[in-house]
DNA sequence: AATGAATGAGACTTCATTCAT
DNA sequence: CATGAATGAAGTCTCATTCAT
């Protein structure tokens, strides 16, 4: 079992389960992320991962736990994305470039999850349950940008007294850059560009000064 | 009913409808805003507009009429409080700054409309029966940023080739606005604060260059 | 009722309601004595009331609530005919007599009601949802049973020490006579016959004494 | 196994089986006594016998043939206990007593039995497929209370004229003795005792005669 | 001898919608 | 102008049953 070659590899024989488990995860992302929570039917999902509705219960124990299945996964992997490409940037505006483009990355190669992370923060509002059941919105770019703002405040790039400007801005980028996938996953790229360039201060130019 | 003579007796017909439907749309927007279109019934705002569900079909033909109804009625309140502001500014820098300004007036002094706003953006993506009756997405700040974009071309602030990067930047950060609404209605001030200084160029500064 | 012949009796005009909220419980009496709680679909008792199973939501807020109304009503109606018949009886036998015979009536000319408080006593024990919404099971023949126990000390009929033992065999029997609907709704004339000379010492005699 | 010599080897095949059914059986009586049929489930029954739903059906052909293995067996349990009891008396009141005691002996010892034959009493009349399959319902006290007419007419103990009143009688309280289980399991011995004594007709005195 | 995965029918319940009044 | 009663479709969830392994 260890070494014939050729062989099925190590995944315990008869493990169906597992794929069909994995297949419906992927294709509620999708489902939920298009339609929403409440919209969004058993029998949507059941049909795209080509088993029945009721067979969804084999597998979670209710709609709702399904919904935070597909949540939790997605939440961690946005997460482990940014703080990769985070990792390796040591400047405040290094890293804040390296998360846009992160973000930028996600909207293009998997647009799924970056719908499924706006789709979710609207079903948070809406569903008390869903609300009820995530608590501490874990992540959220919240910890994430505290730690930009360490970060540009060790390296001087934030101006003492600036922090919570700085934090509220770029709060607001990054939620309109995923909520803008929503839109048109066209011209990302010109996007992120554009905002990096501002951040440099070289996107715009003053007003002609009147009577210079 | 004051007495005053010469009053037209019987008082005008319709009057008391036009008021109902008055009150109906007003509730509908802060039902559909909290609930989303789907989740929303007939009976959350029959309730709350102190009538009956089946009375709703009085005014309208149909739940989605209904939401129409307000839509149009919310979107051309928007626009009509954007254009004013930005009607009064000449310069690029002056404009943008007066209509995130003037977002965050809605979101601060009508989060219902505000809310609304986001709420049905995401409601068109995903009700096929809203997305066709609504066409052509007018506005959501397209027009608006296509002014602004010919505005600053003209005073010479965006440099020529730069207008789409300058147009991307702008709706993501108008998008982010709007979208912020729905998560605290707090520190919105500040938020706004800050894009005015980083679109000045004085929100950062450029990191501490090594061997300077 | 009292004068103006020939009038639609006092009842609120246009109240189509009641009289099918009640055409409902006197269906789902039947059915629910003959299914039991569980096996009872809403349709099968819509189906009878000659309405929609949704229908049903109109007068009650679930399954559970129906068939909680349903029992309230039957138990008054047993308990209040209880009553009726026992508080004519001043010595414990007459009384005893009077009650079996009550049982007997019911059995007879509502076959639902006996059937039903049969059936609900099995109900009560197999759904948890039922016995909490019950709690105290109101009378059950106990308080009844209690107040028989009292007369007949005082009228010396039960020898003190043997209350006890009088009111389990009296529960015994109520129990058994109400239970024996569900069999057979014939020959009840006999069993109360009976069970009258039983009680009073001359059904049976004794064995032929050996020896004597 | 424990190599005693000369014992066959392999073992007898199905005699895991063997044991296997019979705990299904085992368990499944007292499930379908506590739930009933319709509202137990198979799996139910599975968990509690350590298999899985599946499982079952290598048994038993379906959950109504698992249900009539159960009331069978049930059924020849309780006939010969009441037989072997009865066999040994030759006077009616003494066989009477003797059944009595028989049905609080397997109502206290073996409560599940006794709730089971309550249960089941009610199932037949709920649902057709169980009446059907059942037809005659075997013994339900019939043959007992019969030969017991019997013996009290030979041994003069019933007047004649009287057999019918007391077959009925008989019946009543039998089944409401069982029916007792499902209330409470106390205060049992009390009831048989009570009983005898009133069968002896010296459980209650004539009222006072007024009078007198 | 038993499991694990799946099906399909049917349950309870909700809700947009209709219509007589 | 509005209610009150009802419908019918659809949604979530349960469960007996099957079958490859």
């Amino acid at each position: 079992m260890t070494s014939t070659p050729g062989q099925r590899k190590g995944r315990p024989t008869a493990s169906r389960a597992r794929a069909t488990r994995e297949r419906i995860l992927e294709v509620a992302r999708v489902v939920f992320a298009e339609h929403g929570y409440g919209p969004t039917t058993n029998k949507d999902v059941a049909d795209r991962a080509g088993i029945t509705a009721g067979a969804l219960y084999y597998y979670f124990d209710s709609k709702l736990d399904m919904f935070l299945a597909v949540f939790a996964e997605t939440q961690s992997l946005i997460d482990s994305r940014m703080k990769e490409r985070a990792s390796t940037e040591t400047t405040f505006s290094g890293r804040v470039r390296a998360l846009l483009r992160a973000a930028q990355e996600i909207n293009v190669a998997d647009p799924g999850v970056a719908l499924f992370h706006a789709a979710a923060r609207m079903d948070r509002i809406r569903h008390p349950e869903i609300r009820r059941a995530i608590a501490h919105p874990p992540g959220e770019g919240t910890a994430i940008v505290d730690d930009l703002i360490a970060l540009g405040s060790a390296t001087g790039e934030i101006e003492p007294g600036s922090e919570d400007d700085v934090a509220a801005v770029l709060r607001v980028i990054l939620l309109g850059l995923m909520a803008s996938v929503a839109d048109d996953h066209l011209g990302q790229r010109t996007t992120v560009e554009g905002l990096c360039r501002l951040l440099d201060g070289n996107l715009l130019r003053p007003p002609a000064q009147p009577g210079t």
